[in-house]
Order: structure tokens, then sequence, then C-alpha cells
DNA sequence: TATGAATGAGGCTTCATTCAT
DNA sequence: TATGAATGAAGCCTCATTCAT
């Protein structure tokens, strides 16, 4: 029972993710994720309590999952500090290469969801103190600007995957980006 | 008569853009603009079709007052290439230290608005473009990568910048990313 | 359930139609028929997806059962021809003797609305054919403009029924008008 | 100036009916008028109070224009009762069949508009009142009803026409009709 | 747990009317 | 007389939320 209800609720966060990631948070109607999941409307809030609530618990969701990836790369000792910088980046483009219908990414409502900004401040937080641990290793200068441009360089990468209409060598492309990011940030008195 | 009219619709597109930014589209109600112009409602379609025209009409006239300081800069030949990428930085993280009200960058519009969707398309190509003859006159390489990783890092600085509550000494906050990118940008053989 | 809604839905329908044939189309506000049914505005939305929609089916359904009457008058093969036109006019004369507050015949909408125009052709057209059939029995000349005539003649009674403001005795009204297209659409050879 | 002005006002009266006819009194709107006029919105409120009033001084003035008419033929003491009927149905048929654009006949605003409604009462009364004289001396029995059911023949043809999409020998086609109420409404015995 | 019919607040939009020029 | 920019009341429609079953 328990399980079961886990799932469905694992449903409908998978479902409102994708429909949120699409059309935006004004123009998803809970009418919309009720019928990708297959279930009634009034179902939804037996287990979210708005539809702000369950944007949040889907969104927060999304951010655990994507962050359980980046700290298992960011422990890969075997790998030389600008490695973890390049998988990371590889890692987040492979992410968005698999989600090219997410054409939205929802910044508005963290304004006015106060839960929201929290979490979403605390996980840049966490996320940026990995970087830098590696900009550190790696005896970058400016460790917090270089960590912020880092970051600002994958964002602009996805953007781009996104925005074009077609890229033939999804893969070859992927690499390009990810040599780019290898050798930028790679100090070369650093052996 | 058409000066005055020129100027109310001026009025207009100014509210318009300042409050959109604010709140975001959905949240944005016509009778807020209305009221922050200070007419009546209707006056709103003497001068634009609908919302979506009156939001359409507001960033792109935002993009081209923005592309001629871009355009100005860029063509500072007096100046060396990275040299010019740092006062495009300079200029563009300003222009946001004076709207730090404008807490949204409201993008899923973009996705519903065919004409507004082209008229951002073309005018990225047109700054990726600028950027891009620079960074070969800089003698780059990966000129299109290393143009998109500087756009990444502008607007990273940028959320940087709007998003933390207080920033003590905002000169110098920006002075020390625009020396990032001066040096981060700059070839040393290339004299 | 089903028959829940289906008695809701002919509910709307049967006010709808009151209303708007006593206002007109547009000084019906949505709000009035609800109102009258006792619902709230948004339930008619759950049967009808705009007021253009209603007032069609409002209409279309009130086109069908009218249709019903005449065909079973058609087929009463007892009667004489003439006597079964003068049935026909006893009927109509009945119907809006029963509905003397509809003092509205909307008919701007049917340009207005292609569905409904083209709905309210067809019904013309079999209702016209079923006269004609009847006049060809009863071996009048020109059967397409006599049944034009009978047609208008109709319209014009029920016209002056529902314009003068009191009528005493009712259904002696009626039998005169009736006996006269009696006598009128009888050829006096054709025994 | 008197003559300017009068000239203004039926100008307005022309274009007025000419526009309320074909779209309705609901989807015609001032604008319209005046720019079929030719002069600016505010102009039409020099000669007329309101929306309301423009649209009952059009109806009225058609009125009266279409009564000269009626009123001349009536008068033909030359021509027998039953050719004068038929004389007043070639009439009105020429006059629609060079309105067919008029798609409308808009009777719902009289129930709405107390004045109009008396004026078209009025109307009705006198037009019916010299309908009936020339039955009375076309011996006709139940002079009343047979009005109305010439006056709801006019009508019947009067739609035919406007609803038809094309008419390919409108001469014929009225002659037809014509000829149908000349002979219906002749009594033989009447010499 | 699950349903989905019903609700009703609130926004965009239209357009007759006004009035300063 | 003539203009047309400005007004603002009023209506259609959407959709998150509730609740009886």
């Amino acid at each position: 029972m328990s399980a079961k209800s886990d799932d469905k609720e694992i449903l409908i966060l998978e479902a409102a993710l994708r429909i949120f990631s699409e059309k935006g948070y004004a123009q998803t109607r809970l009418s919309d994720v009720a019928d990708e999941v297959g279930v009634a409307k009034g179902t939804l809030y037996l287990y979210f309590s708005s539809k702000e609530d369950l944007f949040r618990a889907a969104i927060i969701r999304e951010l655990h999952l994507g962050e359980a990836d980046v700290e298992q790369i960011a422990n890969r000792s075997e790998l030389l500090p600008h490695e973890r910088l390049a998988a990371i980046c590889e890692n987040h483009l492979n992410y968005f290469a698999a989600r090219r219908t997410w054409r939205i990414w929802i910044t508005d409502r963290f304004e006015h969801d106060q839960k929201l900004s929290e979490e979403m401040q605390d996980f840049m937080q966490r996320y940026m103190q990995r970087i830098e641990r590696i900009m550190e290793e790696e005896q970058v200068e400016n460790v917090r600007i270089a960590t912020l441009a880092f970051m600002g360089i994958l964002d602009s990468f996805r953007n781009e995957l996104m925005m074009q209409k077609q890229i033939v060598d999804m893969h070859q492309h992927i690499q390009e980006r990810v040599n780019f990011v290898r050798s930028w940030f790679h100090r070369p008195n650093n052996i």
C-alpha cells in the first residue's frame, strides 16, 4: 500500500516536472498533469496540497537527483580536478540532451515561493561549494568567480543545446564542449 | 500630438518592462501597468493590441537599446580585443546593477510567441557574431564555443548580482568580475 | 451519473433557449442563464464550450423537436392534404401561443455562425420538402412558390400572435387562421 | 450650412442603415459607421445622442421612404386591386434585390427601444390599413387575415431572395412570384 | 484512496461615450 | 462643427480548488 502510494506519488512528480518544463508554470493546468498520469484531478490533492506545492516538490526532487550525480563525480579522486569539471559538464549536457522537449526553465516561480527559493539557494550553495573545492585543488585563482564562470558556461552550453533545432552528431557536439571546459580550466603548472 | 503619443507609448513600454520583469508575465496584471503609467486600462489597447503584444514590444525595445550599447563598445578600435570584451562585461553588469528589482527573467513567453521568439533568435545571432568577431581578433581558438562561454559567464555574473541580497561595494564587485573576464580571454601570444 | 448530466444539460438548453428568445443573443448574459438553472457560470462551460456554442445547441435542439411534430402531422395519411397543412398551421400557432414571452426571433447570429447557418439551411430544406410533397398531393400549381407562401403566412400569423398585447379568445383566434389556411390551400377540383 | 449639415446627417443615416443591416445591431461598432462616412466618431454625437438613437433614426427614415413608395402604388386607381397588390410585391422584391448584402433583419432592438417599437407599430398599422383597403376593393373575405397572409408572403419571398446564394435571372425570379401574388389574390367573381 | 462535477474569483478585452482642443 | 485620444463599465472565459459519492 505504502509502496503503491509512493509509486503514484513519483509518477505524479515525474509527469509534473515534464509538463511544467515543457509549458511553463502558468501554462500548465493540473488537468494536464492528471491526464498524463492517468488519474483524476482530485487525486493530485491527496498527495500535494496545491499547484504550488506540487511544483515545488517536483523541482526539489529533480535537484536532489541531479545533486547525487554531481556528488558522485566530484568524489572520483582517480580523476584530475579539471577532468572532474569536464565530467560534470558532460553529465550536465547529456542530461539536457535527453530532455530537449523541456523548452522552458521556470525561474519566475522561484521569486514567489519562499520555501522553494530557500531550497534553491541551499542547493546552489552546496553545488558551488563542491565546484569551488575542485577549483581549489586545481589551484585556480579567484575560486569563487571562476566557479561562477564555470556554471555560466554550463548553462550557456545547455541553452545552445535546447535552442538549436537540430544537432546532427550530438555525441561530437557535446565532446567539443567538454574538451573546451577541460582545457579551459586546466592550470598547466598544476601537475 | 504625434510627439505626445510617442511619449505615452514609451512611458507604457517602460512601465511594462519594469513590471513584467519584476513579477513575471503571468503575474503581471494589465491594470498594474495602467496604474503605473497613470492611464486607464483601455488606453493600453490604443497602443498595443493585447497583453502579449505589449510584452513583445517591451522586450524588443529593450533588446534594441541594449544592442546599441554593445555595438558602440565593439567598435572602439582603440581598445585591444580582450579590453572590449571586458568593457562589454562591465556594461552588462552595470546595466543589471541598476535594475536589481528585476528579479525575474522571463523566458517562458519566448516559446509561446512566434514573433518574439524569432526576434530573440535574430538578436542573439547578431550579438554572438559581434562577440565572435572580437574573439577572432584576439585569436582565440574555438571561436564559437568561446563566445558561448563568454555569454554564459556574463549571465552567471548577472544572476549572482540579482540574487545576492546585499552587495556592499558594488563598484569593486563588478571590477573583480570584469578583471576576471579581461585576463581569462586574453591570449598572451597575441600582441 | 450519465442521467444526471443529461438532465442538467437539458435544463441548461431549455433555460438558454428561453432567455435568448426573450432578450436576444447580445442582451443575454451567461450569468442570466446560470442563475435561471441554478448553477454557477463555470458549470455552463462543462457542457458547452462558449456562449455561441450554447446558443447553437439550444436552437438546434428546438429545431429538432419542432421537426418531429411536423413530420408526424405530415404523415397522417388519413387527412386530406390541405387538412394536413391546416394541422401544421395549428401546431405552429399553438407552439408560439405557449411561448408568448419569446418576443424575439434571433436571426442575426445565423449569419455569424457557420455551423448554425448550415444546420438551419438543412432544416429549412427538409421542412420545405415536406410541405412541397403535401402541396403536390393537393395538386397545387407552382409548388415551390406556394410552399414559400405557406411558410410566410405561418410566420406572419406567429408575428401577429407575439406582437398583440392581448388576445381574448386565443382558441378562436387560432381557429380563424387555421380555417383560412385550410380553405386557401384547398384546390376544389382535387377530390 | 444647414444644407451641408443635412447632407452629412443623411450620409450618416444611410451608412448606419447599411452597416446595421449587414452586421446586426450588436456587431456594429460606431467606429464602423464613422469610418464608412469618413468622419470621426465624435461627429456622430453632434447629430445623434447615442447608438440607439442613430439606429432608431436610420430605421424610421427607411420606413418612411418605403411607405411613400407603397402609398403611391396603393393610389394608382387605374390598376385593378389585385394588380396593385402585385405591384406592391414587385416593389418589395426589387427593393431587396438591390440590397442583397443586407443579410440581417434586426428585430431584437425593437423590443428594447420603446420609441422605435411604437413607431414600428404605427408604421405596420398604416401599412396594413392600406393593404386592407385594397383587399376590401377586391372583395376578399377575411380581410384582416388575408392582409396578414399577404405580408407574410412578401416576407417569405424576401427571405428566399436574401438567403439564396445566386439567382441567375433575377427579373424572371421576381416576375414568377409577382404573378403568383396577382393570381392568388384575384377573386374571379370580382369584376 | 479515488473520482470528476461543480464552483466562483479574477483577468483580458471591447466599445459606447466624453471632452479638451 | 469637428476631432480622436482617453475612459471605464461590463462580459466572457479559465482553472485551481472543493466535496459528495
